[in-house]
DNA sequence: TGCCATTTAAATGCCAGACAATTAAATAAC
DNA sequence: GTTATTTAATTGTCTGGCATTTAAATGGCA
């Protein structure tokens, strides 16, 4: 573990990717504790301050977490798939907010990553995920829900569908795509009508998963993307033309 | 900006969750300077070096950039898909080797999600997509090619299958999926007659993808996916007889 | 006036040393 | 043998300082 003193970065980034390098070749493995800060000072000849930044930087991605006391230190993080989610979704969300990408194009890799996973869903989902359907939408069709609180719960309702297929890496790399579509659907105000229609929509995916049906829950979801592509262009339109 | 003492997080962590949201809902836009470590200092009521490791937590995920000198500071920053690209692969990888994940899981996950793309990218590749590709096949060719670079190629191919999409959500959601199977793929040892028939198939999905024919591209895929998955089957048998 | 060199000030980067808080293990007391 | 106490190791935090970088302010000069 060495630093190049040519390198035009920060000490405690390059100590940082020092310690990241050797988590990712396995030169460090899970629960493996790290020296203590003091052994690492010393043996990256800086200051402590300096190795704990790149502790912090480490820890920030939850490659490492700490413990304090007598036998505590820094130790090999295992990742977790529950730990790695909200990075994803805040990054996810972050890279839509801040290069204006459009509504369609978003819409257009949720739908498309999801119409890949209804297939598998259609086969493997358990009753705990039609459950979950059911009950959101349920709840999409109580009268009194905020425009926010029924896309929370749209969220809610394509995770379920997305974890039906059984694939924990499925699940994990749609979650981005599924869950940074919220900021971009809060945008849109819902009509009763188009409540119903979404959820006449969902009512006809949630019964073609149940019946094992692979097609019939691909055309909901086409046409849910249609119906929501066509509902976001209209609202953009009627924005427009009042400004 | 305050700080919950009842919290049993660190300091800097805190510290960091506050700006970091602040970041997130909009309070602070992308190239606004925050306040500078001093006046963190006081605003917090923390020292500075705390300050410091909070502020090192949110570069480590690209959220603020710092520049030293008169007119320095640390900056809201613009989160590129080229920027989350790293971060997204790292931890896709790590999710991978440290939950055990299966090869035939992973390779699911890949295979569904790159045949969700290869319909659009059937109408959108553009020469450029199929110049890349062409020459991927060429290296994958080539008699000399470890199965290391044999693989890299692999992936090369693959990931210009996602971009041709044209769509750069689509893109950074599978970067993760396709770049992380590689050091799965790398423990595969690919015999002269496996190499030829993935080129074989590399090139029926390439002569797909020019004809902007989505069935034959999903075709070809979908025989990829066989074919691994059986390739690695059949070795991790073998392995298994030997030991 | 206009341009160039110098100085200055503000900010981050880094360090040394210290103390507080936490925790497990070693020790002592009963 | 069990419980209470002490001890030592480690991270968490603070104070204060110096080095480095950088843009802006200043000053000198034509």
């Amino acid at each position: 573990m060495k630093i190049d003193p040519n390198s035009n970065a920060d000490l405690s980034a390059q100590i940082a990717k020092s310690i990241r390098d050797a988590i990712i070749s396995g030169d460090l493995i899970v629960d493996q504790r790290l020296p203590s800060e003091a052994e690492l000072s010393d043996q990256f000849d800086v200051s402590r301050p300096t190795v704990r930044e790149a502790l912090k930087r480490l820890a920030a991605q939850s490659l490492i977490r700490t413990q304090r006391g007598a036998t505590g230190g820094a130790f090999v993080n295992k990742l977790s798939f529950e730990e790695a989610y909200p990075q994803q979704i805040t990054t996810s969300t972050l890279l839509l907010s801040m290069n204006a990408v459009s509504f369609e194009t978003a819409c257009e890799a949720r739908y498309t990553l999801e119409r890949s996973c209804a297939p598998l869903s259609a086969l493997r989902r358990t009753a705990d995920h039609l459950a979950t359907m059911r009950a959101e939408i349920h709840r999409q069709s109580q009268p009194g829900l905020t425009d926010e609180a029924f896309c929370a719960s749209d969220v809610a309702f394509h995770r379920a569908l997305v974890d039906g297929a059984g694939n924990p890496v499925l699940s994990y790399q749609l979650a981005g795509a599924v869950e940074a579509m919220q900021p971009l659907m809060n945008m849109i105000t819902f009509s009763a009508r188009d409540r119903a229609k979404i959820i006449e929509l969902h009512t006809a995916l949630a019964d073609a998963l149940e019946a094992n049906n692979a097609i019939g829950g691909d055309t909901a979801l086409a046409g849910l993307e249609s119906y929501t592509t066509n509902l976001a262009k209209s609202v953009m339109e009627k924005r427009k033309n009042k400004a």
